[in-house]
DNA sequence: AAAAAATAGTTAACGTGTTATATATATATT
DNA sequence: AATATATATATAACACGTTAACTATTTTTT
């Protein structure tokens, strides 16, 4: 392991593909997670709908294109997910005026409900991991993230 | 920034969504792979599937069970992956005789053939990381990580 | 040895990621 | 104003993530 490591950086050679900084990335989320995926079960939501409800209760009445970047992700899995939500009454569509191809996404008082019922244990997922793991440790954590993401940004 | 942090820390309501933790993780994992995603559909692979190659270059003849863990992908994923790589003649599967619901996969010549085309590819995208990103930083981000897993693994 | 429990792998069903294509409406061009 | 182009959203097709159910073996229990 040592060994590998040290020919990676010496004779460029590929890092040992379970220490890959793309899987290092997908298995720190899904510790993140983990935890937390229960409470949404608990109210049938994927991460992806919890994602894009947070986003409606943070600011209600956007469009389809602006919660798709708000929320990284493709129109069709919004489409998909307002679809679902829809029908499940925790969101409407209401058709903007002035622009019959657009519209707005409301969270319904169902909607909210839901998300006042699930927000309090993302919060206490928040907690738990800043205090196992540490504020400071946590917000070092961030800014390198940031500083990657800029940094591979710039790149075009 | 500064203020939407302290005020997450002194009231627990939800960080903003944009800048949870998942979706940090989630943003820098694609922007780390965004450059080289192209050098995989040029040979029609997904991340996944050379997860897969990868992984059976390293060592080759692994059973199903084995390789999921090692690729962190479940079951049913590696029975799909599996049998498509298996249509492009990239891997074999030998039954293993002691076990008979057991079997071997084996990365074929044509398999090995794609690995070493692919490889470099990957090489270059890490040199290029470091490069811009620094070595430094790097190794420290991956300290961070595996830090934060350990620490949500210890929660059992 | 026969029955029960465990294990390896597959298949099904549903949601999402991704690319390509389609449809409707709006804007720009002529 | 009529046509062409652009934009917002939807749908289709295929691969993967996830849970559950299934099949075929192997191991354990009795």
């Amino acid at each position: 392991m040592v060994l590998r490591t040290k020919s990676y950086s010496m004779t460029k050679t590929l890092r040992s593909f379970e220490r890959s900084l793309p899987m290092t990335l997908l298995q720190t989320r899904e510790a993140v997670m983990k935890k937390f995926i229960p409470s949404l079960k608990e109210h049938d939501l994927t991460s992806q709908q919890w994602r894009v409800i947070r986003a409606l209760e943070h600011e209600s009445g956007v469009d389809m294109s602006t919660l798709a970047q708000r929320c990284h992700l493709l129109m069709p899995s919004i489409s998909r997910i307002i679809n679902h939500l829809d029908k499940r009454k925790l969101i409407e569509r209401k058709v903007v005026d002035s622009d019959q191809r657009r519209s707005k996404i409301i969270l319904t008082e169902l909607g909210l409900a839901l998300f006042e019922k699930v927000a309090p244990k993302s919060v206490e997922r928040y907690v738990a991991i800043e205090e196992k793991y540490g504020v400071r440790k946590l917000e070092l954590l961030y800014e390198l993230l940031d500083d990657l993401i800029n940094t591979l940004e710039e790149e075009d």
